[in-house]
DNA sequence: ATATAGGGTGTATTTATTACACTAAGCGAA
DNA sequence: TTCGCTTAGTGTAATAAATACACCCTATAT
């Protein structure tokens, strides 16, 4: 085995920024590290990927590991590979971002004595983190800023049923712009791809909205595989 | 040093999908290994990155390396991690993607020997390449069909100065669809990017075109980032 | 001079985007 | 029960962008 491979190996790790919508702000999942370096600091989840796991399955054990989470979307976003971004020798980290329904009580259980605490935190005043994990979280914002015009990743954010309204929270809350109610209505339902619901909120003190859910059959029927949302 | 890094290294490499545009055609470039494993196989250039040098520069060096080509766009692509994907151990590949322009000769020069030669290859009929390299070409091939509706990158593959009709071709060669004439024109010369020079096509034996050439500084002050090109 | 091959141009139609403000419904408090 | 509060829900006109479409122009070669 590993005949003509090169004797020089290194280490590679994965980090994941994880999104989450909440009180009408997006959050990310912070965790309180408990190891050098950065012992005590902020940062991104992540940790090294195993000899023999692949890098998918990597993040997927990693962001369960540290946070509990689990089964949730996560896609691959850059891989960061700087010489001297780890202050301890050669790391090369693949960075993945994933989105999750934060459903009032989303506990978060570490199992992993590698960091203190996991949190959620809004990305609006993020504080100094480890690494070049702010680097990372900034691509990861960029990256889904624009795949929110052409993927139904809004929906990842939000329970399976859901009003125009908090729909329309998480599009402004990730292009951080206010968006015109009427147009985004129109668009949207114009768009073939919700179902709407017999149902309508409920426990508010106002008037109660329509519940809408996400129709993947007809998403994946009209479009092969994507539709222009929202251009501007 | 490496205080609390792992005991398990692993190995990376790089895989470069290289484009060019010639005769009408996409190209990639493709090498004939000279080694183990895919030996007297056709692959991507790659090959290992070393324990001291940055992945982008790697994706450089390796470039040159294989196949003499050096300073050309060139932009990371994804990475791919699965544990079997190399056949004689763990290799995870950052696989980048660039363009050059082919100025009539273009010739290739691998100055290393872990290949026996390099060379264009249309992308209309790719033979079946070494490792996963055909889901790295198809991976990027995507890449650029999205990317090139939202970002200057045919003028890549252009030489300085073009002609619209060129422009245009590299355009249906990237979307594989015939774009019509004169709305394309309308569009492209609205966008306000290109310059006429005062200057025509010769050595043609027919009406000799206008040439242009893309204005970085016009397409940066208009656009602080980006443009909608060719929507469909 | 004429044949050839690609260069270059405009308009009408359809579709998408934008801007914009009021009434409706449900709940809670007085 | 009424009133006030808060969010839900709705339509139209104007503008801009995308599309479909066909002919004459011009340089060269023969």
């Amino acid at each position: 085995m590993q005949t003509g491979l090169p004797k020089f190996h290194s280490i590679f790790s994965v980090d994941c920024v994880v999104f989450g919508f909440e009180d009408g702000v997006l959050k990310i999942l912070l965790v309180e590290r408990n190891e050098e370096p950065f012992n005590g600091w902020w940062a991104l989840p992540g940790f090294f990927v195993q000899h023999d796991e692949g890098i998918d399955y990597a993040a997927e054990r990693i962001l369960y590991e540290l946070t509990g989470l689990r089964d949730i979307y996560m896609e691959q976003l850059y891989t960061f590979g700087d010489v001297n971004r780890h202050p301890e020798g050669r790391v090369i980290t693949v960075a993945y971002y994933a989105m999750i329904r934060l459903s009032g009580k989303n506990e978060l259980h570490p199992t992993s004595n590698i960091v203190k605490k996991a949190f959620w935190h809004p990305i609006a005043d993020l504080p100094k983190l480890g690494f070049d994990h702010t680097e990372i979280f900034e691509k990861s914002l960029d990256k889904i800023k624009r795949k929110i015009s052409y993927q139904p990743i809004a929906f990842e954010l939000l329970p399976e049923k859901f009003t125009l309204t908090q729909l329309q929270n998480v599009y402004e809350a990730i292009l951080n712009k206010k968006l015109d109610k009427r147009n985004f209505r129109k668009k949207m339902l114009n768009y073939g791809i919700l179902k709407e619901l017999d149902e309508k909120q409920r426990g508010v003190s106002f008037r109660a909205a329509a519940l809408y859910k996400f129709d993947r059959r007809k998403y994946a029927k009209l479009f092969q595989k994507e539709l222009s949302f929202m251009k501007d």
